[in-house]
DNA sequence: CACCCGCTATATTGGGCCGATATAGATCGA
DNA sequence: TCGATCTATATCGGCCCAATATAGCGGGTG
């Protein structure tokens, strides 16, 4: 799933500039499974236009620059459809975390436990910011991901904190 | 977490061959939340070994490859503390599988179905594999971050199957 | 027995993407 | 009034992935 093909889908839900696109990423619950940064969007956008699957027209502000807005063409919702279609690739997850947490014996007392709060602290603030996207404008497919990310941090948040204090034992006894 | 960092971990398990990394990541269930390719991990192996983080001994074998083993040095294994101990960059989860399924009204009958029962029997796939790695070589944060993950494509295949039904529906109105 | 497939093992290359940085006026709160 | 934050575009270095190349060995099948 490649940062053209985002922008496509993006674009078939209406005009926007490459930074509301980013913004789109960010803010409305799309953040936990996609993501694009402008060193990537910018550039598909250019090469999208220049495939005849977008269009661009520019509206000149006075002293800033000029605003991108970007639309669809018919093209581009075929190949968008089509890229659909064709054999999805793997999700994949990367986490920083539970790579650390490998190695919980090699790290100093109390670390673990920070590391495991923050952990905690940030899925919590996640849950919460999926929980609050306005729910009005979402179809069938905007529920469906929105609940089933809600599931997973709430799965989450429950094995942390029932797993939360085999790594507080751990600090106890090493102080006995 | 840079996949030098990465090789550095799985060197404090012991000494490996680029390839045996590889295959680390494949087999033993770290492949749920690290991965690695082998155009980034033997760039990254030469300059572990320039920067006398790791070592390297040549085991010449007749008419193949060398085989390159690594180990870490004392300064690897400094470094490699010092970098879990610095603020550990966000988890990162990226679903082409959850982009399209937004996109589910634009799709033609059946296929949402055909996607999600690829995702669930993938998903099921990946539980077994979880559950199957062999538990006596485990110490506590191999046994922690393996229930992590296979409490999460529980409450995911949870989660699928009860949704299934739903875009079945669909098919079925659209058929009347 | 011949053949082919898959495994061990290293390495390179092209291209995609991220993170940081640059620019620059607007707007808004302290 | 001054700094911070926002809108808005763009580029660059560097990291990383996927594909490909090489090459002999071992095992299974016809």
């Amino acid at each position: 799933m490649d940062v053209r093909t985002i922008c496509l889908g993006i674009l078939t839900r209406g005009d926007a500039t490459g930074y509301e696109i980013k913004k789109l990423f960010e803010e409305d619950g799309y953040a936990f499974f996609v993501e694009a940064s402008f060193g990537s969007i910018y550039p598909a956008l250019n090469r999208l236009t220049e495939e005849g699957l977008v269009s661009v027209r520019e509206e000149a502000q006075t002293k800033r620059p000029d605003r991108k807005v970007y639309s669809i063409t018919p093209a581009g919702r075929q190949a968008f459809l089509a890229s659909l279609l064709e054999p999805l690739s793997e999700d994949r997850y990367r986490s920083p975390f539970l790579f650390a947490m490998l190695f919980c014996d090699l790290l100093p007392q109390g670390s673990v436990e920070r590391v495991l709060d923050d952990y905690i602290a940030h899925a919590e603030r996640k849950l919460t910011q999926l929980s609050e996207g306005n729910p009005e404008t979402n179809g069938k497919g905007e529920r469906f991901v929105r609940d089933f990310g809600r599931t997973m941090y709430v799965a989450m948040l429950q094995y942390l904190r029932e797993h939360r204090s085999e790594f507080k034992a751990e600090a106890l006894k090493a102080a006995e």
